[in-house]
DNA sequence: TCTGGGGTCCTAGGACCC
DNA sequence: TCTGGGGTCCTAGGACCC
């Protein structure tokens, strides 16, 4: 039996959610974004009292806008002083991840109530199997849809699109073709006409660096590349990504809906509200640098992992990136041993530039659980009749050094 | 008035082992 | 004396996604 996968989007996602809370801001271009102070005032009367997005100041992005901003060419990822430039009056409200996760459970919640095989894809989307729901097929996937819509709004008041075609790849494309609140079904039959007039950079995993170098040599929409010489594909972009981009343009997916994952790292970074010298401005660096280590301890030790691999993150006042990791003999959650690791990370860089970003990852992941505290030398003999067992260090509490 | 924070995956070279 | 491959781990950078 063919497949049959669907994509499902929330419509603007944060902004809808907001919009719930401050119903009197629909209908207005409202940016969410920056620092915690753009949180609203209420007056005494009950009603609120909105900061717009001129009076923003700050090195903040905009990480989702209402479509009435949108209308102003005002779209997430652009730096929130261009954004004020564009829509001075747009409202600013700050980001509430709390809220959007309680949201982006019950939305969940509502599709694995008709259809339980779901990928997670962040916060606001997921893929769906519909292949084994009853029904889905013969002509039914469209009733499908609109239960799953019916669902969503009705658990979470919020819009979402959805795609439902044979894979992956085709859904995501056509969840977007009809957005807000779109429902679209398309078969492989339908590629030519649907899917090959649409700019390349619209498949997921064609960026910007591949667009522009599609571009550069005469490659705009997807049936461009689909009329594309495989081979020459091949010669511009090597043997796995320009054989994917030929299945890709031509609607072909195989891949799976993975329903589970572990997390491969987890980390911690930060812009500065200046960039940094790593010499003149150094207690301020340290104090920042210290303090990502304990964030990155109290993730770990709060999602259960321990690493094995710490690295840092640096971005350069001219946004060069540089990286560096340590391998450690044994895993760890301890702050202290973490910050010892990311220092020694630090001292392999050149810090000559000024810094704008510095950041903390732990990497090579364990389970707590999979994982047992050093032993005592009385102790190992025991343990060696039993599984072999990877060690870690347990955190440390009782100094402050 | 440039450009956040949290992730995944891929490539590629060198070390090291068999 | 010269010359092999293959496999895994570690590290650095980069593209891409939400």
């Amino acid at each position: 039996m063919a497949r049959l996968i669907a994509h499902i989007d929330m419509d603007a996602f944060y902004a809808s959610v907001e919009l719930l809370r401050y119903p009197e801001l629909r209908g207005r271009a409202v940016v969410i974004g920056g620092g915690r102070d753009s949180q609203p005032k209420k007056r005494a009367d009950g009603s609120h009292d909105f900061r717009s997005l001129r009076a923003y100041v700050g090195r903040g992005v905009v990480t989702t806008s209402t479509y009435e901003a949108r209308k102003l060419g005002v779209f997430s990822a652009m730096g929130m002083m261009k954004s004020a430039a564009l829509a001075p009056d747009a409202i600013l409200l700050p980001v509430d991840f709390d809220e959007y996760r309680k949201y982006s459970r019950l939305f969940k919640a509502a599709v694995r109530e008709i259809a339980p095989v779901i990928e997670d894809r962040g916060i606001d989307e997921i893929y769906v199997d519909l292949s084994d729901v009853p029904a889905a097929h013969d002509d039914a996937g469209r009733a499908i849809g609109s239960a799953l819509k019916a669902a969503v709004r009705e658990r979470t008041g919020l819009t979402c699109s959805i795609g439902i075609t044979p894979n992956k790849l085709l859904s995501k494309l056509a969840s977007e073709l009809d957005k807000p609140d779109g429902l679209t079904l398309l078969g492989q039959g339908d590629v030519p006409a649907r899917i090959w007039p649409l700019a390349a950079r619209k498949v997921n995993g064609i960026g910007p660096k591949a667009a522009a170098k599609l571009s550069s040599l005469g490659i705009e929409t997807i049936g461009d590349i689909a009329g594309a010489d495989p081979a020459f594909l091949l010669a511009h972009f090597g043997r796995s990504f320009g054989a994917w981009l030929h299945e890709a343009s031509h609607g072909r997916d195989e891949r799976p809906v993975v329903t589970s994952s572990e997390p491969k790292s987890i980390s911690r970074e930060t812009t500065f509200d200046r960039d940094l010298h790593a010499v003149r401005d150094r207690a301020e660096l340290g104090a920042i640098f210290t303090e990502l280590c304990e964030q990155l301890a109290g993730d770990l030790a709060r999602k259960s992992y321990a690493a094995r691999t710490i690295g840092i993150k640096l971005r350069f006042d001219d946004f060069r990136i540089a990286t560096r990791d340590l391998t450690l003999p044994a895993h760890t959650l301890d702050a202290r041993e973490i910050r010892r690791a990311a220092g020694s990370c630090l001292k392999r860089v050149d810090l000559g530039r000024r810094l704008r970003l510095i950041g903390v990852r732990a990497g090579a992941l364990a389970r707590l659980a999979d994982l047992v505290a050093p032993l005592a030398p009385n102790e190992s003999e025991a343990a060696a009749a039993h599984e072999p067992i990877r060690e870690y260090s347990l955190p440390l509490f009782d100094d402050a050094s």
